[in-house]
DNA sequence: ATCGCCTCCTGCGCGC
DNA sequence: TGCGCGCAGGAGGCGA
């Protein structure tokens, strides 16, 4: 499942192949992922070259002079730069084809993923235009999280996971996050203090500073067919760890549904 | 305005 | 060993 740190460490390992390469002919081979993928790519993309490669909270935009491709893994997607000659996978639904022989394959068992066309500033584009700050940027820090905090009575956890809020937390990084500031995922938004509002959202910044750093030393699998790229080996305290013992008071680690997602924390740690 | 539930889809794990 | 069932999960959309 792509949380933020895989999506931009896909970003970084699929631009150096394609920025600036002119794209020669598309692929669409599933005609609806998550939304139809607009068979108009046809027209607007083959002769024109990419510009830019950037991220948006877990959208990859892929920038043209006339238009931005909006990409998206869903939970089960990922991006591979291969030869044309590749045999196609089953779910290999969408690729780029460039001229200098290489192709951007999107392979998706889910179906979750999307592939969509913006022709204007893609910031305004309906997915895009109500989205929160990244939780890497200076706007995102304790002080934000407080305000924006203030009378909601939804649970901290889905709190972190509204995109209104903040972008890019998912469900695993959320629990992480929590566990290591010791606050309960239930707690209300609204009665979490400032202080500890402070210390989230310096724990989210650190963990998914550090599973970034982690995924760049995957950068070279994009290359080719080695390996899914961008899931790094990962040190989680709490996610999947339900009936295990607490890595620091040795309790036993609880599982709920929160928001239809499961939900690990410690019940002793986290309050 | 907010919140919570539903939905899409398929691989996988579990139970028998 | 093989089969079938049910669940997980990102996030938009909708109803309350």
């Amino acid at each position: 499942m792509p949380e933020l740190p895989e999506v931009e460490t896909t970003k970084r390992g699929i631009e150096p192949h394609i920025v600036k390469r002119k794209v020669s002919a598309i692929h669409i081979r599933t005609p609806k992922l998550r939304w139809p993928i607009p068979r108009a790519l046809k027209n607007h993309l083959p002769g024109n070259a990419i510009t830019s490669v950037r991220r948006r909270a877990k959208y990859i935009l892929i920038g043209f002079e006339h238009g931005t491709l909006i990409t998206h893994l869903g939970m089960s997607g990922s991006m591979r730069i291969c030869t044309p000659d590749r045999t196609w996978r089953k779910h290999d639904h969408f690729a780029l084809e460039f001229s200098h022989g290489k192709q951007l394959r999107l392979h998706d068992p889910r179906k979750f993923g999307s592939v969509l066309w913006s022709k204007g500033d893609p910031e305004k584009h309906k997915l895009l235009a109500k989205l929160g700050p990244e939780p890497l940027h200076e706007e995102f820090d304790g002080d934000y999280l407080y305000r924006a905090s203030r009378g909601r009575k939804a649970s901290i956890k889905q709190h972190i996971m509204n995109h209104h809020i903040v972008v890019g937390v998912g469900n695993i990084y959320a629990s992480e996050a929590l566990f290591l500031s010791a606050i309960h995922p239930k707690r209300a938004a609204g009665r979490v203090s400032r202080q500890r509002m402070h210390t989230l959202a310096d724990n989210i910044k650190i963990i998914l500073r550090r599973s970034i750093e982690q995924g760049g030393t995957t950068l070279n699998d994009f290359l080719n067919e080695n390996g899914e790229p961008g899931y790094f080996a990962q040190q989680l305290n709490v996610y999947g760890r339900a009936a295990e013992k607490c890595v620091s008071c040795k309790s036993v680690i609880k599982s709920i549904i929160l928001g239809q997602r499961s939900t690990f924390y410690c019940p002793n740690c986290q309050r």
